[in-house]
DNA sequence: AGCACGCCGACT
DNA sequence: GTCGGCGTGCTC
C-alpha cells in the first residue's frame, strides 16, 4: 500500500506528489487528508496525504511514512477539494492552500509538541467508609485532613489547590490517586439573556433568509445600528434548531468581542472561536471542538471560512467590505469567494451583511444575482448623527492647524455634560514628514521608500512599512543645523495638543503604538466604555462595530488622508470609514454630531457622508468605475515584478508585459509597467503590471506560464494578484 | 525549502 | 596545495 504525499515546504518548485510506503501498522488508520511524518532527503519532516493506492509504477526506491501526526486531525473530503479549487484559482501551491486551512500550520517543526491540555484532578482510591474510619484514627487538623474530607463530599478536586506534599503523604498511604482529564482552554456557558424581539424590517428579512433554505447569497443592507447582529444570532438559531451548522466571519475578532460574547450568551459551548490571536493550544482545542461535533457554531476572521463543520445551514460574512477577508499573501484567496464556493457545496445560504457594502457586491444585488434585504432603521430610539464639513483653509487662517474652532466648542460641551467624544485621525506617530528647513533634507528610510514618522514619546523615527526605527538627535543629519520641521499630524500629536486644551480631561489612545501587547485592545476599549476617560483618539481601529452609548460625538482630523490615496478603491474606502465612524455617534437616547474637517469640503464622497446618503455615492462611483474601466465592470489582476536589482526588475517587467500582450485575449486591457504603490520595499524593487478584462479565455494558460517561467530565477520573483483587494 | 555536489578564486 | 563562494539539481 502506498501514499502520495505533499511535503510542508510551501513553494511552488516541490508542488508535487512524493510516493511513500504506508507501513502494515498504519493500513487502514491512514486516510486521505492526514498530516504524517516523512523522511525527505536526509531529514524527517511533515507530508500531508493526498492520495492512497494499491500499487505504483515509479522506478523510485520508496520510504515508509514513520507516524500519524495527529489521528483526529483529518482534512473532510469537502475542504480537500476546496483546496484544488484554491490552487486553481490564486495559483499557489497546493500544500499552501491545505496549511492555511489547518490550525497550527504543518509548518510547525517540533512534531511532538501535544496540543491536549490536561487538568489533573485528585480522586478517593478507597471507598468512603475506610477513608472515614481512617480519619478516625488520625487527629491532626491539617491540609491531609481538610483534603480528604473536601473528598467525601465531592468527588473530585483540581490538584493545583493543595500542596504537593500532603498529596503524597496520601498517596504513599493508597488513599487518593490522581486522574487526568482533557479540558478545553475555552469554556463558555449560555446566559439568560433577553432575546430583543426583531421589528418589522428585521423579521423580514429573517423569513426571507430562513424560508430560503437552498444557495442563494444575500446582502443585508443595514445603516449602522440598525441591528444586524440580531438578525444574524435569529438565523443561526433557526439553522441549529434543524440539526445544521453554522459559520459567521467577522473583520477582527479583537474588535468585535462585543459580538463575540453574544454569541456565547445565545449558544454556549456551543461556539467555537477561530483566529490569530488565540495560541496555539486554544487554535487546537477550538479546532477539535469542531471536527467532534459538539461545537456547532464557528465564530472567526478569515481563515475560519474553512472550519471543518459538517452539513452547514448557513455562513455569514459580516462587515462584507471589510479588506480583511482577503489574504495578501499567499494563499491570496477571498474569503467571500470561499464562503459562496462553500454554500454551493451545502446548498446553503450565504449573508454580506453591511451598512457600506463593496460595489461589487451591491451592483450583484441591484441585478438581482444575490438577493437584497435593507434594514433603513435604527432599533431604538437613536437617531442618525448630525454631520458637519468643516472647511479647514478658512481654519488655518485663524492658526486652527488641527482643531477647527466648532469642534474645541462640541468637545468642551461634551466634557461639561460628562459625556464622551471620539477623535479620528488615519494616521499613528507624532509627526509623519520630517524635514530640515535649511537644506531641505527629510527623512527617508534606507530599505523602503516612505519618510519615516516621529514618535514623539520613545524620541524615534520609524519606518512603518519594515519597522527600521532610529534615534532622533534634533539635527539636520545632512548640514547639521538645529533646523527640523516636524509636519504632518498621527494620532501621538493630537493626543499631545488636546491635553494642552483640555487640561483636565480623561484622554485615552488606540492605535498600533498602543495596542502592540495581548489584551491591550480589549484594555483599552472596556476603559472608555466604562466611562473612565473622556476622549478616545484613535485611527481606524476604532471605527468598527464598537458600542458606546455616552459617545455624542465623533471628529474626524484631516479626512483628505484617506481620499488621496492612490488606489480605485479609495472613494469606497473613505466613505465606508466615515460613514461607520458616523455611525458611532449618537447609538442611544442622544443625539450624535459628526464634525469631518478636510481641506476639500466641496468634494462629493464627503457630502455623500454628510447627507448619509450611500446611494448617491454608489451612483458617483460606480460611474467612475464604468469609466475608468474598475471592477465591478472590469476584473483586475495585479503582477508585481520583485528585484533586488533595479535594472533587472525593470528589463523583466517589460518582458512580462510584452509576453502578455502576446498571449492574452486581444481585447484584455495591460497597464504597465509602473512602479508599485510602495515602489521600494525592504531594499526589493517593486515594479507592476496591471490587467483589466471581462472575459479572457487564455489568460489563466498565460499567468500560469508566467508563473513557470520565473520559478527557477534566483535574483528576480513575481507576485500574482488575481482579484486584488488594491492596486 | 534544504542540502549536497561541483567547479573556480584567494589564502594559512 | 586547501577553504569557501554560490550556481545547479535532487529529494519519494
Amino acid at each position: 500500500m502506498y501514499a502520495e504525499c505533499l511535503i510542508e515546504y510551501p513553494t511552488k518548485k516541490i508542488d508535487k506528489y512524493f510516493t511513500y510506503i504506508v507501513p502494515l501498522k498504519l493500513r487502514g488508520v491512514l486516510k486521505r487528508g492526514m498530516k504524517v511524518l516523512i523522511p525527505f532527503g536526509n531529514k524527517v519532516i511533515n507530508g500531508f496525504v493526498i492520495n492512497i493506492k494499491n500499487d505504483f509504477e515509479e522506478e523510485y526506491s520508496l520510504k515508509e511514512i514513520i507516524d500519524i501526526v495527529d489521528r483526529e486531525l483529518i482534512l473532510n473530503e469537502e475542504l480537500m477539494q476546496l483546496g484544488e479549487y484554491i490552487k486553481e484559482k490564486t495559483l499557489c501551491p497546493l500544500i499552501v492552500a491545505y496549511q492555511s486551512m489547518l490550525p497550527s500550520s504543518l509548518k510547525i517543526k517540533k512534531s511532538d509538541v501535544n496540543y491536549n491540555f490536561y487538568k489533573s484532578y485528585l480522586v478517593l482510591n478507597k471507598d468512603k467508609e475506610e477513608i472515614n474510619k481512617y480519619l478516625d484514627n488520625y487527629h491532626k487538623d491539617n491540609e491531609q485532613t481538610k483534603l480528604l474530607k473536601e473528598l467525601l463530599i465531592n468527588d473530585r478536586v483540581l490538584k493545583k489547590n493543595y500542596k504537593a506534599y500532603s498529596i503524597k503523604c496520601l498517596k504513599e498511604k493508597d488513599l487518593i490517586k490522581e486522574i487526568k482529564e482533557q479540558e478545553y482552554r475555552i469554556n463558555k456557558d449560555t446566559s439568560d439573556i433577553i432575546k430583543n424581539v426583531l421589528n418589522e424590517e428585521q423579521e423580514i428579512a429573517f423569513k426571507e433568509i430562513i424560508n430560503c433554505s437552498k444557495n442563494n447569497v444575500f446582502l443585508l443592507e443595514g445603516i449602522t445600528g440598525s441591528g444586524k447582529t440580531e438578525v444574524y444570532l435569529n438565523v443561526i438559531n433557526n439553522t441549529l434548531n434543524k440539526g445544521m451548522t453554522a459559520i459567521m466571519l467577522v473583520p477582527e475578532i479583537t474588535l468585535t468581542m462585543q459580538i463575540v460574547n453574544r454569541f456565547y450568551e445565545w449558544f454556549g459551548s456551543k461556539v467555537a472561536i477561530l483566529h490569530s490571536a488565540l495560541s496555539n493550544g486554544e487554535k487546537y482545542d477550538e479546532y477539535l471542538k469542531i471536527l467532534r461535533g459538539e461545537a456547532r457554531v464557528v465564530v472567526g476572521t478569515r481563515s475560519a471560512i474553512f472550519a471543518p463543520l459538517k452539513n452547514i445551514g448557513v455562513i455569514i460574512i459580516d462587515e462584507e467590505h471589510s479588506d480583511t477577508y482577503k489574504q495578501e499573501n499567499s494563499p491570496r484567496y477571498n474569503a467571500k469567494d470561499i464562503a459562496i464556493k462553500r454554500g454551493i457545496y451545502h446548498d446553503c445560504p450565504v449573508i454580506f451583511g453591511s451598512a457600506t457594502p463593496t460595489l461589487e457586491t451591491r451592483a450583484r444585488a441591484i441585478k438581482g444575482v444575490y438577493k437584497h434585504l435593507k434594514l433603513t432603521k435604527r432599533v431604538g430610539l437613536s437617531n442618525l448623527p448630525n454631520v458637519l464639513l468643516v472647511d479647514m483653509i478658512e481654519e488655518v487662517k485663524k492658526k486652527n492647524f488641527i482643531f477647527s474652532e466648532i469642534l474645541i466648542k462640541k468637545i468642551k460641551e461634551n466634557l461639561d455634560n460628562n459625556l464622551q467624544t471620539i477623535i479620528l485621525l488615519n494616521r499613528r506617530g507624532y509627526s509623519t514628514i520630517i524635514s530640515c528647513s535649511v537644506c531641505g533634507f527629510t527623512y527617508k528610510c534606507p530599505a523602503c521608500d516612505i519618510t519615516l514618522t516621529y514618535h514623539k514619546s520613545s524620541n524615534s523615527l520609524r519606518c512603518h512599512y519594515c519597522g527600521y526605527t532610529i534615534c532622533n538627535d534634533s539635527v539636520c543629519p545632512n548640514c547639521k543645523e538645529n533646523s527640523l520641521n516636524y509636519l504632518g499630524i498621527g494620532t501621538e500629536k493630537v493626543e499631545l495638543e488636546l491635553k494642552k486644551i483640555f487640561k483636565e480631561a480623561r484622554i485615552l489612545r488606540m492605535d498600533q503604538d498602543t495596542t502592540s501587547k495581548k489584551g491591550a485592545h480589549e484594555k483599552i476599549i472596556q476603559s472608555f466604555k466604562n466611562h473612565e476617560a473622556d476622549i478616545l483618539i484613535g485611527t481606524q481601529m476604532i471605527s468598527k462595530g464598537l458600542d458606546f452609548p455616552l459617545v455624542t460625538l465623533v471628529g474626524v482630523i484631516n479626512a483628505d488622508n484617506s481620499l488621496n490615496i492612490p488606489d480605485f478603491r479609495s472613494n469606497e474606502k473613505t466613505f465606508a470609514l466615515l460613514y461607520q465612524a458616523s455611525g458611532r455617534a449618537g447609538r442611544n437616547k442622544y443625539n450624535g454630531d459628526v464634525i469631518i474637517e478636510t481641506y476639500n469640503p466641496d468634494n462629493f464622497v464627503l457630502n455623500c457622508v454628510k447627507n448619509n446618503d450611500f446611494n448617491s455615492f454608489y451612483n458617483y462611483e460606480m460611474n467612475n468605475r464604468r469609466m475608468l474601466k474598475y471592477p465591478p465592470y472590469y476584473y483586475l489582476v495585479n503582477i508585481k515584478i520583485i528585484s533586488k536589482d533595479y535594472n533587472l526588475a525593470l528589463e523583466n517587467a517589460t518582458k512580462v508585459c510584452n509576453y502578455l500582450k502576446n498571449n492574452i485575449a486581444k481585447d484584455s486591457i495591460i497597464l504597465g509597467p509602473t512602479t508599485a504603490n510602495i515602489f521600494k520595499f525592504n531594499n526589493n524593487y517593486r515594479f507592476q503590471i496591471v490587467i483589466k478584462y471581462r472575459f479572457d479565455n487564455y489568460l489563466m494558460k498565460a499567468l500560469k506560464e508566467l508563473d513557470a517561467i520565473y520559478l527557477n530565477e534566483n535574483n528576480i520573483s513575481i507576485e500574482i494578484d488575481i482579484d486584488p483587494e488594491r492596486i
